[in-house]
Formats: structure tokens, sequence, C-alpha cells
DNA sequence: CACTTGTAGTTAACATGTGAATTACATCTT
DNA sequence: AAGATGTAATTCACATGTTAACTACAAGTG
């Protein structure tokens, strides 16, 4: 088979994909002076609520130092806190802070309303079966085989 | 509708997908010490002639400010040359250098066996229906409405 | 216990992403 | 021609992506 045309490959449609969705979500992040990456590290403890830095770095998909950075930021800034686990010096615990909680609140009516926008544009069955599709990707390449 | 988890929201399912996906180029890429994005740039340029520096960012999705440094870099390595317009003293040409063509050939064989293991591991069918997909999606949502 | 191996997290170095400001050149308008 | 406006590309500043090296701690092995 032929090489795929940088007009019609998979990473290509992937990244542009992303890029016109994203698109949507960042003026809302601007507003409230946080980077997409900071978002995704506080609806994941949001959601899972306190974790390690290498389970949150996984459930993100943010790279261990890019996760060191963004931790120290949002630290300071008072988002998100660290404990130590006592029975390991390596390990420490990071969960978010009423201020990273009630940022995510005040943010939850727009983001909803862009994801519906974007699911009724696209169309809703659409969008199930795209993510589907996704996730289906995402196993079979990932399990190696 | 509820706001989607982290855990099957599309931004997310779009970033892991193509995690996946380029790590099985990445070692070919390392190996000949081009990043993504420069192999990006040749593989567009190689297609489509000589580009201006605009039209060349859009076709290989990176921002003007990134591209800037990558034609510095690939100048440098001569894998591309740039030819100012008469007519236009703010533009210029880019275009693949031989050289630029030979690494392209060179990793052509290896790049298709990639593209064709990932198409027999999801199916073919469902690769065409998943690039469909996305193309949809980048329609419905780059053209304002 | 000393040594090896493994793991969690960080640091370093460099490339890219991102938005804002800036430069250089074109074009339009009067 | 002079000034306003627009466009192509670059530069700046900062955040993140990426790989490799490193530190700190833990657990296994002799």
């Amino acid at each position: 088979m032929l090489p795929p045309s940088t007009r019609r490959s998979l990473p290509m449609a992937l990244l542009r994909a992303r890029e016109v969705i994203m698109a949507h979500f960042r003026p809302m992040l601007a507003r409230h002076d946080i980077t997409e990456q900071q978002w995704r590290v506080l609806r994941v403890l949001a959601e899972a609520g306190p974790l390690e830095a290498t389970e949150l770095a996984n459930r993100a998909s943010i790279l261990p130092p890019s996760l060191t950075r963004i931790i120290k930021a949002m630290e300071e800034r008072e988002f998100i806190s660290r404990n130590k686990v006592k029975e390991d010096g390596r390990r420490a615990l990071l969960a978010i802070s009423p201020a990273g909680l009630a940022l995510i609140e005040e943010l939850s009516p727009e983001r909803t309303a862009i994801y519906d926008a974007i699911e009724k544009r696209y169309g809703a069955e659409q969008h199930e079966r795209l993510l589907d599709m996704l996730e289906s990707l995402i196993q079979s390449e990932s399990t190696e085989g």
C-alpha cells in the first residue's frame, strides 16, 4: 500500500481534530489563567481523589518531567496540595484543594456548554461512535502484539 | 448532559490515540535524528513542492513561531532551501533539497511497514472509517457555525 | 550487612506549543 | 507622496513535550 499522504494520515488527522476541538476551550482556560494541562490535572484529581504522581501522570496523559513542573506551579497557586507517604519516602499523594475544586465548579457550566455544542454540531451518535473507535484504536495499539 | 469524565472525553481520546500511534514512529525518527515536526515539514514539501512559510505551516499543522525555528535548523542541515520572492520582499519559497528527498526515500519502506502494521491490527475498514469521521469532525468544527 | 536491582520522582538540555509584541514590507486611501 | 491599514515572518517569554541522566529511597540477594 502507498504511504499515506499528509492529507489523509492518522497522526495528522488526530492532531488536527484535537486542534479544532481545543480551540473551543482555550478562551475559557485563558480567562482563568490556567493551561490545558493544568486543567487536566485538576479534573483528574477531582474525579479520582488524591493520587501519586505516577498515577496522575498516566491518567492525565502528561509525562513525568512536565508533571513535576506543573505540580510546582499549581502548588504555588494553591490549587493542589502534596502529602508525603509515611511508609515510602519516595511517594507523595497529590490532592486538589478547595480553591481547585472551586475553579472546577466555576468552569463547569461553560465547559458543559462547549461540549454540548460540539456534540450537537457533530451529532451525538457520531460522537459516541468516534469515542468508541478511538478507544478501540488505543486498545489495539497500546497492548503490544 | 453531564460533563465528560476524563476517561471518555474527545480531547483526551484524541491525545492518547495520537500518542500510541506516534510511539511506533518515534524510534525510526530518532535513529535519523529528526523530530516529528521536521519529518512533517519534509513530507509536505516533498508532496506539494515549494511553498511559502504560511502555507507550509498550515499544511503541516505547525504554528509560525515553531516553523521559524524548524526552518532555521533544517536549513543548517541542508534538508531544505529558501528563496526570496522577488515581487514581495516578505515572502520566501521553501523547498526540499536533494538531501531531504534522499531521507524521505530512505525512510519510506519502514514508514510504509509501520502504517501497514497499524492498519492490520486495527482493521483496514475501521481505519478508513476513522479517517472519515475525523475529517468530518474537523470540517464540522473548523468552519465556524 | 553490603551489594545489586528496582522504583518514584526530579533535573537537565533541547525542541515545540502558544499568545503577544515586533519588524519588514505591501497595499490602500486620500 | 504621506499616513493608515493589512500581511508575512520573526522574536520574545513562558509552558510543555521528549529523552537521558540523576537522586533518593525501597526491596531483593548473597
